[in-house]
RNA sequence: GCGCUCGUAGCUUAGUUGGAUAGAGUGUUUGGCUACGAACCAAAAGGUCAGGGGUUCGAAUCCCUUCGAGCGCACCA
């Protein structure tokens, strides 16, 4: 248990010393620093409770506060808030006992097993801008719950299913007749074929077969014929849809390493195809699908809807699965082969009423128990800044990888070339123009649209990844040159810039399960910056490598420490990395 | 039409389980490198929290309403 909850804690039973009972107590920081480091705002609603004047009642809550010395300059205020000040004393102890382990800064949760969908990349398909905001906030919500205590597979979920791979490799096919994989008199092993075709050709050929397949209505059927061969297993064709899936998805893997994004599982909707049929059985067994309009489909409506609710779309009358389909058989593999307490969606917003739909689905047939929490987590489109959905100037979408070069063009140009050896300094751009991105993305809440703009991202100075880093490794300059200076205690403080920083430091814990409660970053994001700017005026104010009064010395030293590693570990979080110079 | 998400400084935004004086960054103006890394620090100016009404000790936050924006509403995924 973290200091500060043991503080809560303890604050909360004098106060039920004083006579008060509080629900949900939480001491607060204050508002009002010229009157106190915490404020408890408890007063005014025990009024309506107990029937008393509220400042009656937090002068009883102040005189036995009053008996433990560890608190100072005691006072009410306005109708009844009470402020509370520590003493120095016991905030520099507070603050020792954060440097000799930091778990005495954290609040671990009870153990439980989320399972984390948060890619959506499409086999054949260049990861786009759009792709950013899931793989970030996936990636990184999948740490914090990690931090916490919880165990977290993170799942790609892979497109690699349905028509789009039927159209590709018919295209492969038209462009390639005499592979192979197409003759049907071939019985060789397929995996030593080396295919004519690269990465880049298939994120060509995508576009180019799914327009002409829009104009072309036998070409269109050749494709539906195909797709359906690809999910029967037949020889030749499945081998080449592997093969296309192999080569995709290698690429896609080396994008998401470029933003430290790490799947613990590689499946896609092709892993859920076995599924079905089992899937098919429990709907049939609970009698859940209707047939409408040749198709099958799955009532979700109920009774407290205030908007139509739409059948959910079990079988196509074409006699193909839905998407709606591919997601509750994915559901049902994950009960299976993990048995997770949670499933988290981390994807676009505008998905939202098809996942109400699997969600209701799932429930009304029993696929999880009920204790199994599903969940959506939707986040705002990036929008351009006409304030629709982003599009390049020539209407296209803008691909990552693009937009990662373009932000590393100008981190290279502001590389220190005198503290980084040559051969690192096209590592360390791509390092800081990771963090710009990914720090940018992650700074706006997470359910709100936003408007996207390359330059925003390509910002060095200001509340940026880049500030964080910089000001991160000075910090780590600053003690390795102080590395034989006495460090590890917090006796000592000469301004409130200090304290400031003592206090956000305690902050911390809760700033985490907030994070987590409300599966939003911008917490994390909003904190390490008030931290490191705050930082950064005390770096500015004092020269702590030539401080004379040691025990001085030492205290800063000891909170430089604090903060180092509070920013090492929420950057991490964030799946930032930090150069060690740059 | 129905539903969802929103509207905060020139721009991008935080604050939304109700708390005291609405915070930042950027841009503009100005000051600071022969002190530990200036991708830094300090200061100034910039707000009818879209408009109106209500709830109460207290509203950017909750409720109602008007205006405005984006998105969704079964055989694409």
């Amino acid at each position: 248990m973290s200091i500060m909850k043991e503080l809560n804690n303890d604050i909360e039973k004098i106060v039920e010393q004083a006579g008060y009972k509080v629900e949900n107590f939480s001491l607060q920081p204050s508002g009002r620093r010229d009157l106190g480091q915490f404020q408890l705002n408890d007063a005014m609603n025990l009024a309506k409770v107990y029937k008393k004047a509220p400042r009656m009642i937090a002068e009883d809550i102040v005189k036995e506060l009053e008996k433990d010395n560890k608190f100072t300059n005691l006072n009410i205020a306005g109708p009844g808030f009470i402020n509370i000040t520590l003493t120095d004393e016991y905030l520099g102890s507070l603050l020792t006992k954060i440097y000799n382990d930091k778990n005495n800064n954290i609040d671990k949760r009870e153990k439980k097993t989320v399972v984390i969908d948060y890619g959506g990349a499409n086999v054949a398909k260049a990861l786009h801008v759009g792709h950013l905001r899931s793989a970030n906030i996936g990636e990184a919500l999948k740490r914090l719950a990690k931090l916490l205590g919880y165990e977290v597979v993170g799942d790609a979920h892979l497109g690699d299913y349905g028509r789009p791979l039927g159209l590709v490799v018919l295209e492969i096919k038209k462009r390639y007749p005499d592979l192979p994989y197409f003759d049907e008199n071939y019985t060789g092993d397929y995996t030593e074929i080396t295919l004519p075709v690269t990465n880049k050709d298939l994120e060509e050929i995508y576009p180019f077969a799914s327009n002409k397949s829009k104009e072309d209505e036998k070409y269109l059927e050749e494709a539906r014929d195909i797709t359906f061969k690809i999910q029967n297993h037949e020889r030749g064709y499945y081998d080449l849809w592997k093969k296309v899936v192999e080569i995709s998805k290698a690429d896609i893997k080396t994008v998401y390493d470029m933003l430290n994004v790490e799947f613990e599982l590689w499946l896609g909707e092709s892993d859920a195809a076995e599924y079905v049929g089992e899937l098919t059985n429990i709907f049939e067994e609970k009698h859940a699908l209707v047939e409408s309009e040749g198709a099958l489909i799955v009532d979700v409506k109920e009774e407290s809807d205030k908007a139509p609710m739409p059948p959910l779309l079990f079988k196509r009358s074409n006699g193909t699965i839905s998407y709606e389909t591919t997601d509750l058989a994915t559901i049902l593999q994950r009960k299976k082969e993990i048995n997770p307490d949670e499933i988290w969606y981390c994807v676009d917003a505008r998905q939202e009423l098809h996942f109400e739909q699997v969600f209701r689905a799932t429930k009304k047939v029993g696929l999880v128990s009920d204790q199994v929490n599903l969940e959506f987590i939707g986040f705002g489109t990036m929008n351009g800044k006409d304030g629709k959905p982003f599009k390049t100037r020539d209407g296209g979408v803008m691909r990552l990888k693009g937009l990662i070069d373009l932000v590393e063009a100008e981190t290279k140009k502001r590389i220190n070339k005198e503290t980084v050896e040559e051969e690192k300094q096209e590592e360390v751009a791509k390092t800081v123009a990771i963090a710009a991105l990914k720090y940018a993305d992650l700074l706006p809440f997470r359910g709100t649209d936003y408007i996207f703009d390359p330059e925003k991202f390509s910002d060095l100075e200001g509340k940026t990844g880049p500030y964080l880093l910089y000001s991160t490794i000075r910090m780590k300059s600053l003690l390795n040159k102080g590395e034989n200076l006495e460090i590890g205690e917090i006796t000592k403080f000469k301004t409130e810039t200090e304290k400031d920083l003592a206090l956000t430091i305690l902050r911390l814990p809760s700033i985490l399960n907030k994070a987590l409660d409300s599966r939003s970053l911008n917490d994390i994001t909003e904190y390490i910056y008030k931290l490191t700017s705050l930082y950064n005026t005390f770096y500015a104010e004092n020269k702590i490598l030539t401080e004379e009064d040691q025990e001085l010395q030492k205290s800063w030293l000891t909170l430089t420490k604090i903060v180092y590693d509070i920013n090492m570990m929420l950057l991490d979080v964030l799946a930032i990395k930090v150069p060690e110079k740059m």
